[in-house]
DNA sequence: CAGGATCCTATCCGATACTG
DNA sequence: CAGTATCGGATAGGATCCTG
């Protein structure tokens, strides 16, 4: 089986059996797997968050990186932005569907990534 | 529920409920989201590749970074590496176990957005 | 509290040239 | 074919300052 090289299993009408610098998937993934990407879609996968919240999460994240990261995932549509127009403002971020379906995997990798590292399991 | 913020399930004795910068599965996922890393893994995740074959499947990479990903991806323990030596010198690259683990929830994000960037799910 | 603007450094990464 | 070494441009990303 497996046939030929690079056939993904046709998931959505196999368009793309290379990765091609064109394919739009390619870019998208490249976002949700871009450094502080990972993490901030993983921090929010439970809950939404504030911006220090995440910001305390994902240890080493700068300001810049964070607001950066962020704004660059809302506009792919996988994170949405609540603004609550108190004193003082008060911004929430979590996972629109999109999000939490590309999420899903990306906890997972995480997930099995710990076990595998995890010295309970390898003893 | 969820309980608190950024307890993951549990899934190997939680002691990852931040991101700190000293977490070796942080270091790993880094890896493995790297820029060229992803597509390394998605590439081997069928079957075994060339180096050249490697680099026609992946669209975009240099010699240069492919062989720096692949490294990476050997000292991970993520990739394999046969040497045949022929001449010419033929090097076969291909998932390990943990490589094959790893590299499923990386297909699934594959699949989920191609799967929602395809023109046929939306309409 | 949330985040934009600026400055500056580290690193990524591609192109080229060379080796076994 | 399968790499390594080196150089240089582009970009990522941290520190700091400043605004609403």
């Amino acid at each position: 089986m497996r046939g030929g090289v690079q056939r993904n299993r046709a998931v959505a009408g196999e368009q793309c059996d290379v990765f091609p610098t064109d394919c739009p998937t390619r870019d998208m993934v490249d976002h949700v797997t871009s450094r502080w990407g990972v993490w901030v879609l993983i921090s929010l996968r439970s809950n939404g968050l504030r911006f220090h919240e995440l910001r305390e999460s994902i240890q080493g994240i700068s300001e810049k990186m964070l607001s950066q990261t962020l704004r660059a995932l809302v506009e792919d549509g996988l994170v949405w932005r609540k603004v609550e127009p108190t004193t003082p403002p008060q911004v929430t971020y979590g996972l629109t569907e999109f999000g939490r379906d590309v999420g899903e995997p990306l906890t997972e990798l995480f997930d099995r990534i710990t076990r595998q590292l995890s010295p309970r399991g390898t003893g």
